[in-house]
DNA sequence: AATTTAATGAAAAATACTATCAATTATGAA
DNA sequence: TTCATAATTGATAGTATTTTTCATTAAATT
């Protein structure tokens, strides 16, 4: 049940290709943690959880951000305010983040087309997109 | 036409004193670089800013975090992704920042139970709450 | 195999944030 | 007003976080 369970290595290496980028083992060690993990990990998290790996802090910051700018993670935030990365499908979405164990589902994108017209009416702003995240309750913590 | 135009500071005091905190000058300072710039500042502006006003770096974080907390300073993201706090009137609300200038202002609430109800149904989820920026472009920068 | 390019990780550097504490300032009671 | 109490300040030290540097290693290309 996992954000991107079914996710071809593949499909992540070539997306890295594409751009020059390799997808070393070390990337995908950091990848594979996020993919295994519904609730991701806050940067801490995630350092500790691949030092066991021998993998360098430098790269797991270096990969996150890499993994961000192909759209393979989100950033949401926990119920402590605390900022998580979470595996996703690149695109824009939703994220909806449990208060209790942080998992996280992305939503289908919803329309707020109606919503940023009466905003942009009510500010004068052209309003060109938005960050939108639920919190709640999961169906496990329910 | 800032966002908190018009608050009296005598509000602020009050809010302030009701916990026991005082409105000292060096809050009233905090505050008044806020309340006069509708782009709101990172921390690290805001400490330089308010350095040239005598108030110290340890003030102006634990300012920002008071400010917070009693509702008159909201987290934005600039356009690089950059923190910004802007001065803002207690109570769940939402921002519309300019990617341009960072100004922000802020929208009256709006109603998103339809669509939390449809996330409900999609995801199992009990949908609490939600966090919602708006990013486009304001009328001077148009 | 040789060459070129990218990635790694250890360490240093830079930045961001928090805690400590003596001195100061405000508040309230007498 | 004066004294006692409590909160605040800011300099500094301390901790945490993130970025940069660079010599080395690994991958891709020729």
């Amino acid at each position: 049940m996992n954000i991107a369970e079914g996710l071809p290595q593949q499909e992540l290496k070539n997306q890295f290709n594409k751009t020059g980028l390799r997808f070393t083992p070390q990337r995908e060690a950091v990848w594979r943690i996020f993919e295994g993990n519904p609730s991701g990990y806050t940067i801490s998290q995630a350092t500790a959880a691949l030092a066991a790996q021998k993998v360098g802090q430098a790269t797991v910051y270096r990969t996150i951000r890499a993994l961000q700018d192909l759209g393979y993670l989100k950033k949401v935030h926990d119920q402590n305010g605390e900022r998580r990365f979470v595996a996703s499908r690149p695109g824009h979405s939703h994220m909806l983040v449990c208060r209790s164990c942080s998992r996280a589902v992305e939503c289908s994108d919803c329309d707020l087309s109606v919503l940023e017209k009466l905003i942009s009416r009510q500010t004068g702003f052209a309003v060109e997109g938005h960050h939108l995240e639920f919190f709640g309750l999961c169906p496990e913590c329910s």
